[in-house]
RNA sequence: GCGCGAUUAGCUCAGUGGUAGAGCGCUUGCUUCACACGCAAGAAGUCGCAGGUUCGAACCCUGCAUCGCGCACCA
């Protein structure tokens, strides 16, 4: 289908439309959907699920961008892809967004509405706003097959989950245990240890003393960070060793609020070095110290409120305060008592709760935990190479986290999730029922209140999301594509779980996309207001600009320095292959049927193609090793530069001229662009499908027709033509262009406007005898070009020399201003003489180098000497 | 503290031992019949620092500095 009128298409490309309209074509046809039916090797990818709450940023556009081009990839070379979509329930973050609207608008808080109405309403918020992100992958162009979209708590889902928990807990794996956790204050939930984020701190460190009970008089030094727990201090611990009060062990210190004399107490674990070397233990506010209170049989204190605040435990004057008030208040107490020694400034790291961002607190409670399956297995699965980690450095970090893994608790206080499958007796709570069912005589049981971290629900994400029909065909997936950031908190745990419960590992390589930061590099952030909307960049330089834009700028394994004028790069890419398409739409009909073989070739069209293969053969293996800015690079250069800059502007001429020559250059250029839309389709979906219609290489009907499933082009573009003969063709063709640019270059010297024609004289190169010059001519933009012996020229035109021959421009000059331009090049020249011989006088190099090398240097050498004597000679004639 | 990565032009990045590269930005010229979201030319770099290996180092080795990430944290 050729375009009959040329003046219909805008010479700016605009994408919004376009991209708006194939990409209804594709869902409409069903383009996406993967048929586990079909006779092709399967393809597949499980999309990483937003949260249902999410609405797209740069980070998932990159992620989806490359799973999009793995994707249409895998279409082009004759898989039956499956990309999988989805979301996740993520149960903190959307308990709290529909908990504080629920706090904004009708002033209520979920304990108010009752757990049953509480989760009504967030089914409804999803319904309603859920899934934005969804859209917004549609715009991005993502070839997902939508009618497969799942969602983590949909009821087939959450069956596997809970069938998950029971099976692990038959095998003894899960377990219920009092333990101390990260307790979120401000969700009021235990975490697991990825869920806190260590921050440096700068904070206090507290140096106040206790009196030994048995020796009135006598006082112990204590550095504490944290004076509002020692109100739960239930010993003081030294180093067994330490001479300086190896002798107090067992007798007791005062512990002053409230008043009580605990236990001084010998243990390992203390750092004689560090502080005063005495420990204020507190088993219920820290982990060591817990360990410490077991090992000497300690009372265990708990002093606060699961919110945060104190509790009547530390004293009427201290309960119900805020912990950060409390901290100030007993230090203005131990002040007042006389038994705060000194203050000093102090630099730790605080465990922050990731979601709610506030410090977390160490808190003994009864949890449900996950000793994790399959552990060895998933380890051996990374280091043996069987699952790639692209880059591979995330493999040793994985691979550290899983020698030191521990265990998991996996029981969240929230009501949005999936709650975990268990019931106790009500007349004897030791009686407990595991089981997808609850007990028949139900209304003598009570369900666990708990649910289960939303990750224990994310692990199980590659099979859970296939029935056994598409599991038969898709599963193990080939590869995902996820941020390094969640390598601990999914993808150890996918591993795990795929080799727990399928047997087999759930994915065969591993890419870890890079992360987006500002051009301070700081990362993108609502609150600090550098996060671009996606949006917004897609609607001003359309979805296929950013994606390129992005693909160009994300190097491998590296963070990504986002700048949007990369975007506009991207967009304008998309108006240069617009236009360039318009240009072949310009010159007619397509050459007909007539094979390439059969045309008249000139040396431009065979050192094209001869750059079109070399730049596919670039292409593949850049995507064979994940490197997509690669091959977005070796696209771009090609297409840019090679193709219309040089081949482009080279056939102009050509085509004007009409007849065999101007046929083969569009079959040439045909030949081109039809391939180079099939390679850049992942990359620019919309708009090469566009051209694709557009310039008539879509044949036949449907899907069929489309650049989505059309093959990639044969690697070998000209295989009837010798590799002698494309080197021939493509030396001659560097010699014109190098030609050219030596012309473009005295131009613009000798400020010969671009606008204005002028004569070329040429000394030709006996090498180049056969070799047509109205090529020549046109790129240098010369109204003429005479042929001459040396002997004609007038040495007052200003010259230079290129492989072509010696170029000279027709024109008047200042013999002076030309003096020196050729006492500046001369003097360049020279440099590089003394370079080249000192290097070959030096006895070590020529003794130490190999041959070939020594022979490179020599035969520089000899280049620049005989430029310098044209040089001398043209010095010498002026 | 331990480990990993980075450091090349104003910016973003290529560059696996043999003449330092690209795009953007900048300067200059150009409305040339695909494209000013364009064309052409140009300026611009002690390749983080210091040693070492080598005939030869941006590249390999060692140390240091800075930035980032991960892990562990001594209260």
């Amino acid at each position: 289908m050729m375009a009959g009128s040329m003046s219909e298409i805008s010479k700016a490309y605009e994408p919004v439309a376009v991209e708006e309209r194939w990409y209804e074509e594709w869902t409409k046809t069903g383009c996406f959907a993967a048929d586990p039916s079909s006779a092709k090797p399967p393809f597949s990818i499980v999309i990483p699920p937003p949260n249902v709450t999410g609405v797209l940023t740069l980070g998932h556009v990159l992620n989806n961008t490359l799973q999009d081009i793995l994707a249409r990839r895998a279409r082009q070379t004759g898989h039956e892809v499956l990309w999988l979509p989805g979301t996740d329930h993520a149960g903190i973050a959307t308990q709290t967004v529909v908990e504080r609207q629920l706090r904004k608008e009708e002033g209520l808080t979920r304990r108010d509405l009752g757990r049953e109405e509480f989760l009504k309403r967030v089914w409804t918020w999803k319904e309603k706003h859920g899934g934005i992100i969804i859209k917004q992958l549609k715009r991005l162009g993502c070839s997902c097959d939508w009618e497969r979209e799942r969602f983590t708590m949909d009821a087939d889902y959450s069956r596997q989950v809970q069938e998950a928990f029971v099976k692990l807990h038959a095998q003894g794996l899960i377990y219920r245990g009092k333990r101390m956790v990260n307790w979120c204050p401000a969700s009021q939930t235990a975490l697991s240890d990825e869920e806190v984020i260590m921050k440096p701190a700068k904070g206090k460190l507290y140096v106040m003393r206790y009196e030994v009970a048995e020796e009135p008089g006598t006082f112990l030094e204590i550095a504490t960070t944290r004076p509002e727990t020692l109100m739960g201090d239930t010993a003081v611990a030294v180093h067994p060793e330490d001479e300086r009060y190896r002798h107090l062990i067992g007798k007791h210190a005062v512990r002053p609020f409230p008043r009580a004399e605990i236990p001084i107490v010998g243990d390992t674990h203390i750092d004689m070095t560090f502080g005063t070397g005495v420990l204020k233990v507190t088993p219920a506010h820290d982990k060591a110290d817990f360990e410490i209170g077991q090992r000497h049989g300690l009372e265990v204190i708990d002093v606060m409120n699961p919110d945060g605040t104190l509790n009547e435990l530390a004293g009427p004057e201290f309960a119900g305060m805020e912990r950060f008030a409390a901290r100030e208040a007993a230090v203005a107490k131990l002040e007042e008592l006389g038994l705060l020694v000194r203050v000093e400034d102090y630099e730790n790291s605080v465990g922050y709760s990731e979601r709610a961002d506030v410090p977390i607190e160490p808190r003994l409670s009864e949890q449900w935990f996950l000793r994790y399956p399959q552990v060895p297995a998933a380890l051996d699965a990374v280091v043996s190479g069987r699952i790639r980690f692209v880059p591979e450095r995330w493999a040793k970090i994985y691979e550290h986290w899983m020698t030191n893994i521990q265990d998991w608790c996996i029981s969240r206080q929230l009501w949005w999730g999936h709650r975990i499958p268990v019931w106790y007796r009500l007349d004897d709570p030791s009686a407990v029922h595991v089981s997808l069912e609850p007990p028949a005589d139900a209304q003598n049981w009570r369900q666990d209140e708990d649910v289960l971290d939303t990750w224990f629900s994310s692990w199980l994400w590659p099979f859970a999301t296939m029935d056994d029909a598409t599991r038969r065909k898709f599963y193990p997936t080939n590869d995902l594509v996820t941020g390094p950031d969640i390598i601990f908190f999914w993808v150890a745990r996918m591993i795990m779980a795929g080799l727990e419960f399928t047997g087999q590992e759930p994915f065969r390589n591993v890419f870890f996309t890079s992360i987006i930061r500002d051009l301070k590099g700081r990362k993108m952030s609502k609150s600090l207001g550098n996060s671009p909307d996606p949006l917004d960049l897609m609607a001003k330089y359309g979805a296929d600009g950013l994606r390129f834009g992005l693909m160009r700028i994300a190097p491998h394994g590296q963070d990504v320095r986002f700048d949007e004028n990369q975007i506009k790069e991207g967009r304008n890419f998309a108006n240069k292959l617009w236009n360039a398409a318009r240009f072949r739409e310009m010159q007619g009909a397509p050459a007909g049927v007539k094979p390439l073989a059969e045309h008249q070739l000139s040396p431009y069209s065979v050192a094209v193609l001869v750059a079109f293969d070399a730049m596919h053969a670039a292409y593949r293996q850049a995507l064979a090793d994940f490197h997509f800015h690669e091959a977005a690079a070796v696209l771009y250069d090609f297409f840019w530069n090679t193709y219309c800059d040089w081949y482009v502007e080279s056939s102009k001429a050509g085509l004007a001229a009409g007849g065999a020559a101007a046929d083969g250059i569009r079959a040439v250029m045909d030949h081109v662009l039809g391939g180079y839309l099939r390679l850049l389709h992942p990359f620019m979906p919309h708009l090469t499908e566009e051209l694709w219609a557009r310039l008539g290489y879509a044949r036949g009907a449907g899907r069929e027709s489309m650049v989505l499933f059309a093959s990639p082009p044969a690697e070998d573009s000209l295989p009837w033509i010798s590799g002698e003969e494309k080197a021939r063709a493509a030396n001659s063709v560097s010699a014109v262009y190098e030609a050219v640019r030596a012309v473009r270059v005295l131009r613009a010297e000798f400020k010969v406007p671009s606008n204005e024609d002028c004569v070329v004289h040429l000394v030709r190169n006996p090498a180049f005898a056969d070799l047509d010059l109205s090529v020549f001519r046109s790129l240098a933009r010369a109204s003429r070009v005479e042929e001459v012996g040396a002997a004609g020229l007038s040495q007052k035109m200003p010259h230079a020399l290129a492989p072509l021959g010696e170029v000279y421009l027709e024109l008047e000059i200042d013999v002076e201003a030309e003096r020196n331009r050729l006492q500046g090049e001369m003097a360049k020249v020279e440099t590089e003489i003394l370079k080249v011989e000192a290097k070959l006088a030096d006895a070590s190099f020529v003794q130490g180098a190999p041959p070939q090398v020594i022979e490179t240097f020599q035969k520089r050498g000899d280049e620049w000497r005989a430029k310098r004597s044209k040089l001398a000679a043209a010095l010498g004639a002026l």
